[in-house]
DNA sequence: ATGGTTTTGACAATCATTATCAATAGCGGC
DNA sequence: GCCGCTATTGATAATGATTGTCAAAACCAT
């Protein structure tokens, strides 16, 4: 049986909260900023819960670290990501999904699963213009 | 100075013999069942190097390893590849390419990159087993 | 409130990757 | 070919994210 505890509430709106992608351990920075007493462990539990849900996305960072964020589209999308502010736009993306599943298919693979993220510049990043 | 060691050269040349995505360490312990005394710190080194150089791709795989591979096309391209032996097909992507930009400019976002990969069981993978 | 279980959290363990640094080995100049 | 300078190597330590461990605490149906 799954049981509620305010910790994975707390887990949950600091993800609400932080509204882009973010890792697991600043998840538990922000926490513990705010007062929480929460353990590390714990916050990496409630993530990775979230996501298999489907209740949280999450993707790698460049630089490999596991991020997460809450997504208000319940069904399978893809991000369109400022690499300077974070910002986060949801996209549905059909004519991915059918060349994903097209390609695979022409080479003969099954169960193709696909990973499609965009990464940029937002309009407020892009007029301030980063160097 | 860039030197030129039989190290380099040995890497190169694994990377070339695997034919798919290889991680680091997968190339290391492939070296040493050859029965070369390479380093592993010198494998990540000479990974890093060639994918900085352009002649090598590297990528994370979904549980986060970076894994690299030898590519033959110069160009931009993305990969399909078999999580079960790894086997990578490489594919243009036009399509793609179009739709990346165009979804980035509907949003306003601006110097778009993207990461986009597929992940499957080839043919012959799917016909064997996998549970 | 009670009991049976799930969940927590401090800490150890793991795993990939990077840094350290003395010893080694390319390469240009002789 | 030999020297010397310096980039490179490699054994190992260090790092940093993530996962495992397990006793104590919290949850929930009764």
């Amino acid at each position: 049986m799954k049981r509620n505890t305010w910790q994975r509430e707390a887990v949950r709106e600091a993800l609400d909260t932080s509204g882009g992608f973010i890792s697991a351990q600043g998840l538990h920075s922000a926490l513990h900023a705010g007062g929480s007493p929460i353990g590390l462990a714990t916050v990496y539990r409630a993530l990775s819960d979230l996501a298999d849900q489907g209740e949280a996305d999450s993707l790698q960072s460049p630089d490999g670290e596991s991020l997460y964020r809450a997504c208000s589209t319940t069904g399978h999308h893809h991000h369109l990501i400022c690499r300077n502010c974070g910002l986060t736009v949801e996209i549905g993306a059909d004519e991915v999904e059918a060349w994903a599943k097209r390609v695979a298919g022409e080479h003969g693979f099954t169960e193709a699963a696909h990973v499609v993220d965009v990464f940029g510049l937002c309009a407020s990043c892009s007029a301030r213009d980063i160097p």
